[in-house]
DNA sequence: GAAAATACCATAAAATCCCATAATATCCCA
DNA sequence: TGGGATATTATGGGATTTTATGGTATTTTC
């Protein structure tokens, strides 16, 4: 299983080319698809991104599972239908489309951060209002970051 | 399980190299990432770490999981993002990233405690004061070790 | 043929490898 | 059990490779 952690800022270039991190690529060139899956995200200006092998576990997981609620499905279909297949350039860059730089407000720098199984890309000031966001909340609501007991015991 | 105990002491040069204590390197050079993941630790000006297949066994609860509130969930991804993948050099030794040193206001010497499924990075200095605090609270309150925690409140 | 996309090349900075050494720890056998 | 032989650590520094980032050339598309 790969994991994605991290927060790494890269520059964008004239030709919207961007330099993947290389912690994040040398797991993504293992897979089948040498590259990356890209969709604007629904909540907020980032967008969302994977390998190739987490959308083939979810799409086997949808196709033999009848546990998804209807708006599961709708929503992850959606997700498929405005997702895009980013292959690397041989530097390992990938580049962005029209599209998702305008749903990120992305200018010249990309923040890309690890999510565990996925990773977002993000414009660098957006991804620190949201942050603090994040913080302002947690602390208003007294959550902290200790995970729920971890099944396993590992 | 891996367990980590025993505190060490080991340099930092000035490319930010520290040997992982071997004790504690055994066991991370038999996961799948051979290496360690560290965080800022949120309670202190500590560095938590752990490995990979901690992180995987987290990231699975997660993913399967409708147990935490979107603003939980926002939180933890939070963590994700501050976390550091560190693989080992052929010599076992992690390079620390600046923002780990800054934020464990670490020099020159690296302090490796463990505490069981995790270990912690510390400044000798800054455990050394932290473990007198702690021995103080104790014995004040006469606690000792023990399997069960002590009811909330006492 | 023009515009867009892609491949190819170049470079500085940073990360990583590789080797060397001294200090420990561990082994092994009389 | 002692103590020399061997292996493993911890640590340092130079050499090499990778990474991020440009730019130019070539191919594709319509």
């Amino acid at each position: 299983m790969t994991l994605f952690f991290s927060t790494i800022i890269n520059k964008m270039d004239a030709k919207c080319r961007v330099s993947v991190p290389s912690s994040f690529r040398n797991s993504l060139q293992k897979q089948s698809f040498k590259g990356l899956i890209a969709f604007p995200s629904y909540q907020n200006n980032s967008i969302d991104a994977c390998g190739i092998d987490r959308m083939e576990s979810i799409s086997n997981s949808l196709d033999n599972s009848n546990d998804y609620s209807k708006e599961e499905f709708d929503l992850i279909s959606l997700y498929f239908g405005e997702a895009e297949q980013l292959p690397f350039d041989k530097e390992g860059r990938i580049i962005l489309p029209k599209k998702l730089i305008q749903h990120a407000e992305i200018s010249k720098e990309v923040l890309f951060v690890g999510l565990g199984p996925t990773f977002q890309m993000w414009n660098p000031f957006a991804y620190d209002k949201k942050k603090e966001e994040t913080i302002k909340i947690a602390s208003k609501k007294n959550l902290n970051p200790r995970l729920k007991p971890i099944p396993k015991g590992i």
